[in-house]
RNA sequence: GCGCCCGUAGCUCAGCGGAUCAGAGCGUUGGCCUCCGGCGCCAAAGGCCACAGGUUCGAAUCCUGUCGGGCGUACCA
């Protein structure tokens, strides 16, 4: 599949032939980064670049005046080819396009089908998103669900970017927790013969743990009458599988597969714990400190001085996970991106610490870090709490509104800020509902394919000319937006940009496609017609594919 | 106390490498069905962009401070 060529947008065309023009007039190519933007005010031309204000204080320049001579230079380069400039307001330059070069765009889409809005910047180098994460001593959280599916949607856009993506899901399976999640689970199997005991301090007080008891009842009998050795094994197998089986489940009800699900065991059975601390000495990274080993992290902006070692030998968890990311980084991963809580800041810059004493490329790890989710239900916010045992499983939220409407609620907001999920307008099956709102336009198209039936075919070779009136050049210079905004998603962490974009887009079809006949207008228009909402379907059917959404054909 | 994130319309949130953006969805009010899926469209009302200073010809956007909310600040993971 070809990648999109930057070249080609409307937005980098223009950009270009500014360049150019400031170039020929002042001998230097600009030394700013300066905007272009797409107007919804067609006074305003089609697109605005704000060079000569930029340029004008950098240099000491009068803006306007620079600006107008910006934009003689850019007629008198590209006039012939329909374009114009003006200048406007505190020196603003105008850029009006011809039709043709706007029709252009959309034919360069449909030419590029599948392969609009995907990149080689990645150049085929592998990159590793890891998420969720989730040690297995409990059902997925409606939190966990935001984690999953933000996560996921980063490693679709690191491939449209041209990534070879590997999603990895790392997890505990020994150490104390499990040791802790096999006693309670144990005392839950032993309430089931009438015994009464405390879980132990520390230990899982979920009602979850109940079920699994039964099951484990029924599967390995009634012996373990103490909490013994073999007890120990076997509680913490019965508990880690079934729990691991249970998360497996929930995320594939949700569309999520993960490549990979890494033991965190193995590190510390195959030497590597040991060997990172080793590394870190030699670097001068670690110290020794009242009997524990510590990490230089103080330096680093949010960093911390940080135990590595325990005084009785134990390593931390920091540790252990920087092992981990030198694993990965032996592995062959050229990039890896960390999907985080927002309860692990101090860490993460702890780990930029070591990873960057030890030599790494800053850009080696990058951290998607989100906030929060709480549920409003009724007008009412709620908080979760995992420990109180007050927490809506994802289980059960998919259950009761589907996979796509829980998966584009939590891209919706950007990662970093808090999440209300609106559960009644989740709910809602109708136009209030934003993800419906989308797969709906998707698939009225689809509907009108169908109804078209030959007219429809070998639209990438149509005849565009007849697509000349402002609201059908709006709509091709907004598909025209999409390749940037995958990038602009992909590089900042940022799917909701792409789900904004996506709701634009569909609103503006909505609108379009009650003001514009297509079929059973003469055949050349309808043709023409029936590409620019190829070209629709196509961009948000792409999105749709990035945020794991169906793009149905029929609702 | 210190660190990070967030304070924008009644509610949930975009915008934040400055100007030509005061925006969207929901909610409210009022219109549009001999018409390709009305699960649609159009319009109105509604904001001192938390507050106070500063930088700038120009600030929701950058800087400083204050006030609110969240999360951290473990030899937990």
């Amino acid at each position: 599949m070809a990648g999109y060529r930057l070249e080609t947008t409307l937005k980098d065309f223009v950009r270009e032939r500014v360049v150019e023009s400031y170039r020929s007039l002042r001998g230097a190519p600009p030394t700013l980064w300066f905007n272009i933007r797409l107007n919804d005010n067609p006074q305003f031309g089609d697109y605005s670049a704000n060079l000569a204000m930029l340029e004008a204080k950098a240099q000491g320049l009068v803006p306007r005046t620079l600006a107008q001579d910006i934009a003689d230079e850019f007629v008198r380069r590209a006039g012939s080819e329909g374009l114009r400039a003006e200048v406007a307001g505190p020196g603003f330059i105008n850029v009006f396009l011809s039709p043709e070069r706007v029709q252009d765009s959309l034919r360069a889409l449909l030419q590029a089908g599948e392969g609009y809005g995907t990149w080689e910047l990645g150049a085929g180098r592998r990159l590793q998103v890891e998420f969720v994460s989730s040690n297995p001593t409990g059902p997925l959280t409606v939190g966990h669900g935001r984690q999953a599916v933000l996560g996921d949607v980063l490693a679709s856009l690191s491939a449209r970017l041209g990534y070879a993506v590997e999603r990895e899901y790392y997890f505990n399976d020994e150490g104390r927790q499990v040791d802790l999640l096999a006693e309670s689970l144990w005392i839950r199997y032993r309430e089931l013969f009438g015994e009464t005991r405390e879980i132990p301090e520390g230990g899982y007080q979920g009602e979850y743990l109940k079920d699994i008891a039964a099951a484990v009842r029924a599967s390995v009998g009634d012996g373990f009458a103490e909490f013994d050795e073999s007890a120990r094994t076997t509680f913490r197998h019965e508990a880690v599988s079934r729990i691991s089986e249970g998360i497996r489940i929930d995320l594939e009800t949700l569309g999520i597969r993960f490549d990979q699900y890494f033991s965190e065991g193995t590190l510390h059975r195959d030497g590597k714990v040991a060997e990172a601390l080793a590394a870190l000495r030699r670097v001068d990274a670690a110290y020794d400190k009242d009997g524990a080993a510590w990490l230089r992290a103080e330096h680093v902006p949010g960093g911390k001085d940080s135990v590595l070692v325990r005084s009785d030998g134990r390593p931390t968890y920091l540790l252990v996970d920087i092992a981990y990311h030198i694993n990965k980084k032996e592995r062959g991963f050229a990039r890896v991106i960390d999907v985080q809580g927002a309860d692990h800041v101090v860490e993460q810059a702890c780990m930029k610490a070591a990873l960057a004493a030890l030599g790494f490329p800053p850009d080696f790890l990058g951290y998607a870090v989100h906030q929060f989710v709480s549920l409003k239900e009724k007008g009412e916010t709620q908080r979760m709490s995992t420990r109180a045992g007050r927490f809506i499983t994802l289980r059960d939220l998919v259950a009761e509104i589907g996979p796509d409407i829980v998966r584009y609620f939590m891209i919706s907001r950007k990662p970093e800020a808090h999440l209300e999920f609106d559960l009644d307008l989740a709910k809602s099956q109708s136009l209030d509902n934003p993800a419906t709102y989308i797969q709906y336009a998707h698939t009225r198209i689809a509907s009108l394919f169908r109804k078209a039936g030959a007219l429809g075919d070998g639209l990438a070779a149509a005849d565009l000319a007849p697509l000349r009136s402002p609201d059908d050049l709006a709509l091709i210079k907004k598909l025209d937006l999409f390749p940037e905004i995958v990038r602009a998603a992909g590089e900042g962490f940022a799917p909701h940009l792409l789900s904004e974009y996506a709701l634009d887009v569909a609103r503006f079809f909505h609108g379009y496609y009650d003001r514009n006949r297509v079929l059973g207008e003469a055949d050349d228009v309808a043709r023409a017609r029936l590409a620019l909402l190829r070209g629709v379907q196509l961009v948000l059917g792409q999105s749709l594919g990035i945020f794991g959404m169906s793009a149905p054909e029929e609702m």
